[in-house]
Parts: C-alpha cells; sequence; structure tokens
DNA sequence: GTTAGCACTCGAAACAAAAGAGTGCTAACA
DNA sequence: TGTTAGCACTCTTTTGTTTCGAGTGCTAAC
C-alpha cells in the first residue's frame, strides 16, 4: 500500500532530522526539507497518525515530534541507511591494525581510541578468552626472587596468564626449570577447567619437595580466570551532545562506564560474530535508558574475543556506528589473516 | 605582629569556607562563622588589603571575595590542616590492599578506586618501572605456536616484561629452553639499558641457528619499553563540583585525561618519596589552570614505581587529599613489610 | 485525499522590576 | 589609631510579564 510506504518515507525523515540536529522536528521541516510535494498539512496528518502508532512522542503541544524507541527500533531493522567510509577513513583503519608484532595488551585501548575517535561516541572494549576454550600449552615456572616465583601458563592459542607465586621454602631455579618441564608436558592440551584436577593429581603422584608447590599453583587457575579487561574510551565524546548538557545525566552516564560490573554485563550479552544494536530500555541498564548501545565482537588470532561497544544517544548515526564497526572488523580479520594464524576472519556480520 | 596574624587567619577562614562551599565569600559570613569578635567592616577592610596583596579576587563588586592560586599556594605551604582519618577509614584503606597473593597488574586500578572513592576527586595512577634500576633476572622464550614465541623477561626486581615474537623459522621446544638458559646465564644481572648490545654480543658469537632470533629479541628493550601503565579513575566525581557545571569545562577537562601525553607528563613531574601539591598554572598544563594536582609516589616491591595524581579543583580539599595519600603509601608500606621484600617502607613524607 | 486557513498552545526569549548580597567610604567612637 | 555603624552604590539573581514564534489540530474548501 503506497500510504503505508510514505509514512515510513515521513517517518525516516523524522529520525534522520533528529539525529542530525537533535531538534524535535516539525511538520514543515519535513515538508520542505524531505517532501518538498506534501503540504505540511498532510504531513501533519500522517504524523499525528505515526504518533497514534507509537513511533512519535511530542515533548509538548507546540514542539514538533521526537522518534520513539520503537521508531528507532523500526529504523535500526528496516530502514538504516548504510553509510560507507571514505576511503581515506578506511585506509585509517587499515593503518591501525597493521603493526607486524602487536604489543600484548594494547590492542583494546587501540580498538578503544580508533572507534570512539571515527564515530563520536564513547567505547567500551572487553577482552577475553572463553574459558571453555583454553587449553594448557606450557607452563613455565620463573623464578623472581627468593621465594617468589612467577608462574606463566600459555594456552594452545597463546593467551598468557601470570600469576606471582609466594613459596613455603625457596626452590633452586634448575628445579624450577625441571617441574616446569614436567607440567608443560603432562598438562599440554589439558583444559584451563581441569587443571586444578589434573595438578593435584600430579601432586599427588609426584616426590614430596615439589607437592606444597604443585598445591599452589593449583589454585591458580580460579584466581587467574580471566574475568575480562575493560578499557574504556571516548568519554568526553559523550559530553558534546546536547542531551548531556544536563550534568547530572552526563555524571550518572559516566558512573555506570565507571561500575565494571554494570559494563560487562553490558558487553558480555553479545553474541560471536553480529553486529547488535540495543536501544534505550533493550540495554538492560537503567541508566541507559536514553542511550543506545552498538556491540561488536571480534575473535582474535590468540583465542581472545573482543567485544566493542559503541555508546551514545539513541539519537545515535547508527549506519555510521555499524560501518565503523564492520570496518574495524575487516581490517582486524585482514591482520589475522596476514599473520596466517586467524581461525576465522574476524568479520562481524550485520543483524539485529 | 598581631595585625599579620589576623590578616593570615581571616585569609585561612575564607580559604577554608570557599573549599566548603565554592561561593564567593563576604565579610559577613566571616564575621559571624569565623571571627565573631570582629565586625564585618573590620573584615571588609582587611579583606581589601588581602585583596590588594594578591591573595583574593572579586569576581564582580559586589559578590565576595574569593581566593586566588597564590592564596592558596601559602594556604597549602602554611595554613593546611591536616585531616586525620577516622578508624573506620584508616582500617578500609588497610584492608584494601590487604590481599596477600596481589593479582599482577590490579593495583592500579585499586589505587584509582580507593583513593578517588575516598577523596571524591579524579584519580590518575602510573605504573612504570625505572629503566635504570631494571636488571636483567631471567629470559624465558616461550613457545607459543610454530613460529611464535613469548619472551617473558623477568627483571632482578622482579618485575615482568613479555612481546610476542615471530620467527623466519620454526624452533623446537628443546631448543628454545636451552637457549632460554644460555641468555639467563649470561645475561644476568645486565642493565636493561645495555642488553640490546649484550644481545647482539651473544648473537655474533654464538651458532648459527639461533642468530636471527637473538637478533630479534634484541629488538625489545625498545618496544617493550615500560613507558608506563596509565590508569584513571572517579572521573565521574569532578561532575559534581560546581566549577563543572559548565559542560563546554568538564568536557576540556575529560579530554585531558583521556590524553595519554599530557598525564604521563603531569605525573611524571613528581619525584619519589614525596607529597606535592600543584596549584593550577603550576601543573603545567593549560587545560588544568582551575585545577589541583596532588602527587605522591609509591615504590612497589618488584620495583615497579607507583605515582598518584589526585584532580580537582583548586578549591580542593587539600589536607584530606594529603592525609588519603599518606594513610594509602603507609598502607602499601606494611603490605610490603609483610611480605619482607620490601626495600624501604613505601610511605612518602609530606611537603610541597 | 489534500490543502489552506486559523485559532490555540506552549516554550523560549526579551525585558523590567525587585530583591539581596556585598562593597567602599565616611564619620563617629573607644 | 584601630574599630565600627551607617549608608549609598553596584551588580547579580530572581521573579514576573510580555512578546514572539514554532508548531499543532481542526475545519472547510478544493
Amino acid at each position: 500500500m503506497d500510504l503505508i510506504e510514505r509514512k515510513y518515507r515521513i517517518l525516516q525523515a523524522i529520525i534522520d532530522d533528529y539525529i542530525l540536529t537533535a531538534l524535535p522536528v516539525g511538520s514543515r521541516t519535513i515538508s520542505k526539507k524531505y517532501e518538498q510535494n506534501l503540504s505540511s498539512a498532510t504531513i501533519r496528518n500522517e504524523m499525528s497518525d505515526l504518533e497514534e502508532l507509537g513511533y512519535l512522542d511530542s515533548p509538548h503541544t507546540s514542539a514538533g515530534r521526537v522518534p520513539s524507541n520503537k521508531a528507532y527500533r523500526l529504523y535500526v531493522d528496516r530502514m538504516i541507511h548504510p553509510a560507507p567510509l571514505t576511503p581515506e577513513e578506511l585506509s585509517y583503519i587499515q593503518s591501525c591494525f597493521d603493526t607486524r608484532a602487536q604489543q600484548v595488551g594494547t590492542l583494546s585501548a587501540k580498538l578503544a581510541k580508533v572507534i570512539s575517535g571515527m564515530t563520536n561516541y564513547t567505547t567500551a572494549v572487553m577482552t577475553r578468552t572463553p574459558r571453555a576454550e583454553q587449553k594448557i600449552g606450557h607452563i613455565q615456572l620463573v623464578p623472581v626472587s627468593d621465594r617468589r616465583i612467577l608462574a606463566v601458563l600459555v594456552t594452545q592459542s597463546g593467551a598468557v596468564k601470570q600469576q606471582m607465586l609466594e613459596l613455603d621454602q625457596s626452590i633452586a631455579p634448575d628445579a624450577l626449570y625441571a617441574v616446569s618441564r614436567i607440567l608443560s608436558e603432562r598438562l599440554n592440551g589439558c583444559p584451563l577447567s581441569q587443571l586444578k584436577k589434573a595438578l593435584l593429581d600430579i601432586a599427588e603422584n609426584e616426590g614430596k619437595g615439589i607437592r606444597g608447590m604443585l598445591r599452589e599453583i593449583a589454585g591458580i587457575p580460579d584466581e587467574a580466570a580471566d574475568d575480562g579487561t575493560l578499557v574504556v574510551g571516548g568519554r568526553s565524546n559523550l559530553l558534546g551532545f546536547p542531551e548531556y548538557s544536563d550534568v547530572g545525566k552526563a555524571q550518572e552516564l559516566l558512573k555506570v562506564l565507571e561500575t565494571r560490573d554494570k559494563m560487562i554485563s553490558l558487553l558480555s550479552r553479545q553474541g560471536e560474530m553480529e553486529i547488535t544494536v540495543r536501544i534505550g530500555p533493550e540495554t538492560g541498564i537503567e541508566e541507559l535508558r536514553d542511550c543506545s548501545v552498538v556491540t561488536a565482537s571480534y575473535r582474535l588470532m590468540d583465542g581472545r574475543v573482543n567485544t566493542v561497544g559503541l555508546i551514545g544517544p539513541t539519537r545515535m548515526q547508527y549506519g555510521r556506528a555499524v560501518s565503523v564497526l564492520e570496518e574495524v572488523g575487516k581490517a582486524l580479520g585482514r591482520a589475522i589473516n596476514r599473520q596466517e594464524i586467524g581461525d576465522d576472519d574476524g568479520t562481524p556480520r550485520t543483524g539485529r
């Protein structure tokens, strides 16, 4: 039906305009800028219908209309326009993830910086290694001082965990090497989840001297459990939006960004390999009721999974956000392939 | 001279009051709340003098006075009152740094959280190991995948650097162990600054097979140069201060906090073992012209140095800030002693 | 179904007046 | 001579009022 089509066109125009200006959109604006062959009165009628359908809200009688969350949902699902990046932007992204020997632990920060830089929103990056997939590669005990050793645990996928241990008695470096070797041999391929048991097993059967130490090592996996690194970047961007010219609101939002639990829960919801958009209450976090969050996950060469969340007002440039996340995904994928280790191309697909 | 003494008392009262209320202080307020045996007229005269001396500014004729940076300087140097923490607060701090086996890398975040939580200011924590003091303890090469190895470098003080390396050819784990052992033996005690040369030396004299690898390893120290970890916490606190009810100012400040270089330079100025207060322009950072920064350094068991900076409006509760930093220092010191490794007690002394 | 026209609503901006906080100065006081 | 009461003056803040304009909803005509 043609009418329906037109309604949606008008709705889209309203959303587009509102995303651009943050100002309630009036019928005249639409009739002038978007639908020049329709009079403002006609638009008015349509808008009235759209309000009744729940797609528009009016702050007050004489203020034009504002898209509702329902409208944003529709917009994201059906009428988002892709915002292809310029060649310069593409090559910029490429160059960011190009370095051959990526410094360990810097990637999250770089992701946050690049993404929030390109979108003007705030970016949260969570890095973690799915526990189930982690299998022991090597265990290395490194003497640090008399009674302290550093246990370095390398998973088969290349992730590294380290934990400082204090021993009851001192132990000679050579003995440590020996133990390292035994452990690495015996535990190779052991899933991280069963490490503890395996260690205790060895402790039982093995000679007296190291038993105590093994017991202590057995405690590692729990403490070192990778509950994720969290990096947030681009907070100052938030304050640039008129919706946060109220300091109170800005503060509330900043506080959420500082609350690790909330951020982790926000990002944990993201499945792998798909870009997800959550609008207002869909975020599941009360304080984000007026925000939207676009998330994507990237699987890295070493088994880690980076989940990226873009946080901005519901009036977000969704097309742009999705494009940037997509291109970053592709760039990461290419970087992985170049290093010939990638187990998949790291490119997220778009979707709800 | 008694007169002088009184002037300073009045100045102190003004500063105290302003720190508390953030409102320009009038003569009546002082006469009522602080100097009940002096009339407001007298106070007025004194205030007029103080303004002439450069200790007070008046925003406009009928608005009371506001302390100048010069006044804060005097305040910090001469009339700061210590703000002893309550027993509960003390034991809270204690408990925060009590954990026996501190997770590697968590300390900065904890410091930032505890300190900004207790002061309501923003905290930046920089961790780094003074390059000059780092001497090689052990080098361990850990096989990760076919051509990738993880080089773990442990300094004598226990700091750990790691770097992923890609090799031109694959190498057997056993060979790696051998190389690790040789390197550890030969390089033990070698200052980090000379590591590169030492490695290249070995590469010259040593067998063909590993030469390439050694060359690559020689590249590590530069890349892995510990230019410091930076953690910032408690940003949302800033927005609670009336001086940042102007979103523009808040944004400017947040942006500085996001600029790694500026933060590093801000914190690098702090010498060891002393609490330093820098007021406004003294911070050396233009955007912080209306902020004060209180910094302290803590030397940790593993040789790392944590420099903590408290950032807030110049109208800062200096006494409180210094007290908290002092107590945190003491708590860290105790934690180090308990672990019987500390090379000093980590307690900063107070001073300009 | 579309549109012109118009009365009506309501916030934002502009303006004016009043209130209030604080100062500086003068003159009197101890 | 230092202190203080008193008062005129200044300047911001608050409050109220008016005006303006954007936008709507409805009706009637096309």
